[in-house]
DNA sequence: GCGCTCGGCGCACAACTGTTTACTGAGAAC
DNA sequence: GTTCTCAGTAAACAGTTGTGCGCCGAGCGC
């Protein structure tokens, strides 16, 4: 997207290696956390020698930096659509999980990393996460700051509702996920809880009270 | 707790050096994950042979397993009582929320192992952290089910609101932690949101209807 | 066509890993 | 006081790891 890419036969054919790199990366990660991935681990699963590696990046974390942009660069086009496409509130919720569940069941891999890298033990990786998900809320934020429900809602309070809707997907995705590999509650379950959740939240929208004390319930 | 203790002063000594594992491994994880944590790097931080370490766990991951009962059954005792404690919703908010701040405070190695696992590599230590959450939430719920608000709620309902408090509180928990590290909001910050998102949930557990469809915002 | 670029290779390097083996010696049991 | 238990040791094992070096040789610009 914004890097030049020549079209030249050579530039492609790096290209080519450079994407194995990362499919094999990313299958690694599948059962195994990125700082206990090795080098040699993944240029082995490609074919390529270890000394080739650093033609493409520098460190095994360069990588997965790489993977974060990837991985919720996609993502991030899905909900979207599937935030804004209907305006009514229970359609919108059950688009939303249907849209999550069908991205976890195309590129599972993909939410895997992120899942486990966020709070994982590379640094970097877990910062480039982070960024890209308060992006990632802040645009849900101003999304939902459409709807009439929010009307006098401060920034503030659209920007906090924002961070709940993405803490709740990146969730939503992961156990998604482990129903996928039979670990906990079907998918079906899985899809129910989260509509409620989302629902739960919902409610509290629609009669939120920015600061004045809650009354006894 | 379930162990028998003979007091016999070689087996206190045996129990001594297996603190001391257990530790240096709390520590190490502060900057790794526990996938990528070499038993003999565990072993050198204590001052023992690596041989030594068989004699207390079986692998690396088993250790983890420990950590895990030890790190959560402290967060266990700290939770139910700031839930139980008040039954006014903003007063227990506020105490609930405090609460979480104080154990991150003062058990900030506890927090970051059990956030950091949750997704991690290592699949014994994942589903260790996967049933003690979940019998979490069940208590939560249980707790919360004597609410008035919570008059007419299914069990699944209960349920799902635990899960909802408890995923809320552990990424409360990670963002306390990171503030605390100099990463992210302020303590401050985190607190504000993290209140303002508990009132959300409370304002739609008030408000909930379990079954009809939602009305149109 | 000639020279240059540069992705990939082979090899070497020192450092590290998990696990086994036979052992020592302080303390328990009787 | 003698015997047995057992946490911890030292040494060796065969692998593995990341990284540096010099060298190809296919493809590029010209």
């Amino acid at each position: 997207m914004s890097s030049s890419t020549p079209h030249t036969q050579r530039d492609l054919k790096k290209a080519r290696t450079r994407r194995a790199l990362l499919d094999a990366g990313l299958a690694l990660l599948e059962e195994q956390s990125l700082s206990s991935i090795g080098l040699r681990e993944i240029t082995r699963a490609v074919g390529i020698s270890p000394a080739a590696f650093y033609r493409h990046f520098r460190d095994v974390a360069d990588l997965g930096v790489a993977l974060v942009e990837e991985s919720l660069g996609s993502l991030h086009a899905v909900i979207r659509a599937g935030l804004t496409e209907r305006s009514d509130d229970g359609e919108r919720i059950d688009h939303l999980v249907d849209a999550i569940a069908r991205f976890v069941r195309e590129h599972p891999e993909h939410i895997r990393f992120v899942v486990r890298e966020r709070h994982g033990g590379v640094a970097a990786v877990r910062t480039a996460i982070g960024s890209q998900l308060d992006r990632f809320a802040a645009e849900v934020a101003e999304v939902l700051a459409r709807d009439e429900v929010s009307r006098g809602w401060s920034a503030e309070d659209l920007r906090m509702l924002g961070e709940t809707y993405v803490d709740h997907m990146v969730m939503t995705a992961s156990a998604f996920l482990d129903a996928a590999l039979g670990e906990g509650p079907s998918e079906e379950a899985v899809a129910h809880t989260a509509r409620r959740q989302l629902r739960l939240i919902s409610f509290g929208r629609r009669h939120w009270i920015s600061d004045a004390a809650t009354p006894a319930p």
